[in-house]
RNA sequence: GCGGAAUUGGUGAAGUGGUUAACACGCCGGAUUGUGGCUCCGGUAUGCAUGGGUUCGAUCCCCAUAUUUCGCC
C-alpha cells in the first residue's frame, strides 16, 4: 500500500492544505512534523513515548542503517518495523545528504555513478549509487522511500548548482528502475538552490518521472536565510502536482513549520527538537528556552503551563535544569519529549488554522508572542 | 619545640623583575534546520596569603606574620 495524498483544501491567500496521508500503520494528517530517528531510534525515546507524542511518521537513515548494523540484517528481522518495533508509518532519507558532507573532494569523489566517501566509523573507502540505497531501503522496508540525490549548500555557485540538478534527475531516474518494494512509496527530490529557473527545472522534471511524491531539498543546510529558503520552496512549489505530498526536508524551526504550510508544504522532518534537547533547549510559545540559563535556578513551573506532554505534566524548570547542568541524560529525553511534542502540537494548530482559514492571523500571533522573549 | 616546603580566580594549576597572569574544569551567555550524538563559539582574577622592605618598577627578590603540609624530637 502506498502513500497518498487526498483531499484538498486551499485557504485564501495561501497554498496551505488539509490532507491525509494511508499508510500500513494507519491514517494520518498533513500537514505533518515527522521526529528523526537516524539510526532506527528517535534519540532517547521509547515507542510508547513516541505514542505519546503522537508521532506518526519518523524518519530512519539509510546512510547509518546500512553502515550499522546492515541493511541485511535488519531484513532478517523483518523489515526496519519489527527491527526496531515500531509500529508508525517510516520514512527512509537516502544517504545523500550524509554522503555529501562526508565526499572529501566534491570533485573528484561525487561522479555520475555514485559517491566515494569514507565511513566515519572506520575509514574505509564505500561507493554509495542511487541504485545501492534504494536497494537498501527496499530491504529496510520502510514505507517512503527516498531517491538518491546530490545535496548541495545553497551557496554552491549556478553552474554548479544546474549540474547538480540534472545529475539528480539522472539518479532519480536510475533509482526509479530498480525499486522492487511494492510496499513501498518513492518520492522524488528538488534541488536547484535559489535560483529560481533551476528549482522550476528540477520541479517539472522530477515530476515527469512520476513519483509517488515529492520533496524540496537543499534547503536549511548552509546557513543560508529564511528568506532565501521560503523563496527556494515558492520557486518549487507551483511545478508539484496537487494531488501528491509536498515534503520540505530538514526544515524544523516552528516559524518555519507555519511558513512552509502556507506556501503549500505537507511534511516537515527535522532534527532541531531532539538536538537542542541534548544540549539543553526547549520550544515554547514564548522562544526557546535555555534551560543553562541560571534564573530557571529556583523556578518550579513547567516549562509551558498549557502543554499537554508528559515533561510538563511532571517536571519544573529548576529540575530540567538541575538535569542538565548535571549531564544526567534523562534531561535530554524529557526535553526532546517536549519539543517533539511542540512541534506536533504546532502542526495540530496549523490544521485547526486551516479549517477556519486563519492561519496566516495565526503564524501573526505566533510570531508575536514567540519574538516577545527572544 | 626544631627544621624544610608551600601559599596565584569558584577549583586544579602554569608563569615572569617591566605593555592584556597560560591552560583546563567550573560558572555565565550564545549557536545548532534530510544528526559524522555526549558538539561548537564567546565571556569570566583591577590581582598572585597579610604587613613591611629592596628597586625607576615586584605576583616574581628580602624580612616578619598567618595558614597548610612534611620530617625530627
Amino acid at each position: 500500500m502506498k502513500a497518498m495524498y487526498e483531499k484538498i483544501k486551499d485557504e485564501k491567500n495561501t497554498k496551505a492544505r488539509l490532507g491525509k496521508i494511508h499508510t500500513n500503520y494507519g491514517t494520518f494528517d498533513t500537514p505533518m512534523f515527522m521526529p528523526v530517528g537516524t539510526r532506527a531510534t528517535v534519540k532517547g525515546l521509547t515507542k510508547e513515548e513516541l505514542k505519546e507524542v503522537k508521532s506518526g511518521f519518523i524518519l530512519a537513515n539509510t546512510y547509518h542503517l546500512w553502515l550499522r548494523p546492515g541493511s541485511k540484517i535488519i531484513e532478517k528481522a523483518g523489515g526496519l518495523h519489527a527491527f526496531m518495533n515500531y509500529d508508525g508509518p517510516i520514512l527512509t532519507d537516502s544517504g545523500g545528504y550524509q554522503v555529501f558532507s562526508l565526499a572529501k573532494n566534491k570533485e573528484k569523489d561525487i561522479v555520475e555513478e555514485g559517491v566515494h566517501f569514507k565511513s566515519h566509523i572506520d575509514g574505509s573507502a564505500l561507493l554509495l549509487t542511487p541504485e545501492k540505497s534504494i536497494q537498501i531501503q527496499n530491504e529496510l522496508d520502510s514505507d517512503i522511500a527516498m531517491s538518491f540525490d546530490e545535496c548541495p549548500p545553497a551557496s554552491a555557485s549556478y553552474e554548479y548548482l544546474k549540474q547538480s540538478v540534472e545529475r539528480t534527475l539522472r539518479w532519480a531516474k536510475r533509482g526509479k528502475a530498480v525499486h522492487s518494494n511494492p510496499k513501498q512509496a518513492l518520492f522524488g527530490i528538488v534541488q536547484g538552490g535559489a535560483y529560481k529557473d533551476l528549482r522550476k527545472f528540477s520541479a517539472e522534471e522530477t515530476v515527469k518521472l512520476d513519483f509517488d511524491g515529492y520533496s524540496i531539498g537543499g534547503v536549511a543546510n548552509d546557513g543560508e536565510s529564511k528568506e532565501e529558503m521560503y523563496q527556494a520552496i515558492e520557486y518549487s512549489i507551483p511545478y508539484l502536482p496537487e494531488d501528491k505530498v509536498r515534503y520540505l526536508m530538514g526544515v524544523g524551526e516552528p516559524i518555519d513549520l507555519i511558513e512552509g504550510v502556507i506556501r503549500g508544504v505537507d511534511i516537515f522532518d527535522c532534527v532541531l527538537p531532539t538536538r537542542i534537547a541534548r544540549h539543553g533547549h526547549a520550544f515554547t510559545k514564548h522562544g526557546r528556552c535555555n534551560l543553562h540559563n541560571a534564573k530557571w535556578k529556583e523556578d518550579f513551573t513547567p516549562l509551558e503551563e498549557d502543554c499537554d506532554c508528559y515533561t510538563c505534566k511532571n517536571y519544573t524548570k529548576a529540575y530540567l535544569r538541575h538535569l542538565i547542568t548535571t549531564k544526567e541524560t534523562l534531561g535530554g529525553r524529557l526535553l526532546s519529549i517536549h519539543n517533539i511534542r511542540f512541534l506536533i502540537r504546532l502542526t495540530e494548530e496549523i490544521r485547526e488554522a486551516i479549517k477556519t482559514d486563519t492561519l496566516l492571523a495565526y503564524r501573526d500571533s505566533f510570531l508575536a508572542k514567540y519574538k516577545s522573549q527572544k
